[in-house]
DNA sequence: GAGTGGTCTAGACCACTGT
DNA sequence: CAGTGGTCTAGACCACTCT
């Protein structure tokens, strides 16, 4: 595991097991349910100093990959209702109360990819992607119109699937239905006018100004695994984003 | 600086230097120039290890407070045009390419404020602000028309000022004009029509839909030192956020 | 050469979990 | 009780900067 320490393309060691172990993590070595080994048994196993696998580790927990627990070991992050929603849902009411949202699908099949879709998920011409469309009500009210695109490769059968379960939150779907986990997300927000069917779902006059969140999802090695969009009434929810 | 280790409210001692340090960087012991104490010194001025020191120092250098160079020493981080754009600039032109904007003040003058900015600002009724509007401008056409309020009570004569300066960034002016750092913001985003005065000023149509990105500027302590609305027209640049 | 931060090691003590 | 991660220390070696 040494490295000659001043050879042209130095990486410091914990950097080193840092991805060696993040490899083992992303092949699914471990299950949600048991421990990693114990930094001393990664210590011995890589041949370096407890220190270094601590300071690996320490930098999965600060990109949400695993979470420690004191006595009981090291557990690879599981997405959770409560984790999406946090991480990954963003609109607060104007007082400032996080509501979770239900979902009302509209629609859910199988079809080809067309040009854009291929650009935007990297795939082939062709490729057989799974489209879902549904409402989203928070207090039971209708503030988000989403579309929802998701390669066949990826999530085999997802329109038959997604029917049988129903999932609100995909997130955690995806994760126990085809073991893919989405570690990031990349949006991009314009105002757009209601169309006339969207205007209609979510009870707006057509051509009124909507948020759109245009996302790209994205699992370990930034391989893009959904687009989704969303419309968004911006009435009494504020799309809420922290800069530093 | 020991403390009973099973207190019922302990903190580690790395976390109380770290807010030692971090109180003396906001009372401005330092200058941008010269370079904090080295961790040699702090750690025998505050009567512990050079490991706890530097594990203080590097959660600064997380939350962006201090910057480190090997061998010259650590340094308060400044505001800077690339700092601000990279940080609290997030439209993006729709190929991906950030282009730094630029500014064509519409007016600038002082006030007193009313009931919305004294909520938004924590300040007093009545307290005087300053009070700005702009465009912005990328390559040459206007984008966003800016509306920014700020408390005098931090930046006296801020309209004076800003008439006698005409700074593109704000952020680095509020540093070196007021020794205010903004560290921290937060953005709540919305779909809105335009009215008529915006449209005229970015050639639009008024009742076109535009992004308009409220934000609170906080400085150290969360103490809140702007309030600035944009609205932008995203036909060719979106909002970009990215969530982990 | 002295001083800076960056990496790596080794070992101690602690709090908490399981048995 | 042994085993886990969390904190703290002490010391070594390195790359880099300034004088």
């Amino acid at each position: 595991m040494s490295e000659s320490p001043s050879s042209p393309a130095f990486r410091p060691l914990f950097a080193q097991i840092h991805e060696l172990i993040v490899e083992r993590v992303m092949a699914g070595e471990w299950r949600h349910e048991e421990p990693l080994p114990s930094e001393a048994e990664f210590a011995k196993f890589y041949n370096v100093s407890q220190g270094t696998v601590r300071r690996a580790i320490s930098e999965m927990t600060a990109q949400n990959l695993v979470v420690r627990f004191r006595g009981k070991g090291t557990f690879v992050v599981r997405h959770t209702k409560e984790r999406e929603h946090s991480h990954f849902f963003h609109l607060v009411r104007n007082d400032g109360a996080k509501d979770l949202p239900t979902s009302k699908p509209l629609s859910c099949r199988s079809r080809r990819s067309n040009k854009e879709i291929c650009q935007r998920l990297d795939l082939q011409a062709g490729a057989r992607v799974g489209m879902l469309e549904r409402l989203r009500l928070i207090r039971g009210v209708p503030v988000i119109f989403e579309s929802i695109v998701v390669p066949e490769a990826v999530f085999p059968d997802f329109a038959a699937a997604f029917k049988e379960n129903l999932p609100n939150e995909l997130y955690p779907f995806y994760e126990t239905g085809y073991g893919v986990r989405v570690i990031r997300a990349v949006e991009r927000l314009s105002a757009v006018p209601a169309t006339a069917r969207v205007a209609e779902g979510l009870n707006l006059g057509q051509g009124a100004p909507m948020l759109e969140i245009d996302r790209i999802a994205l699992a370990y090695g930034d391989k893009p695994v959904e687009w989704r969009r969303s419309l968004c009434n911006t009435k009494d929810y504020k799309y809420l984003s922290t800069l530093y």
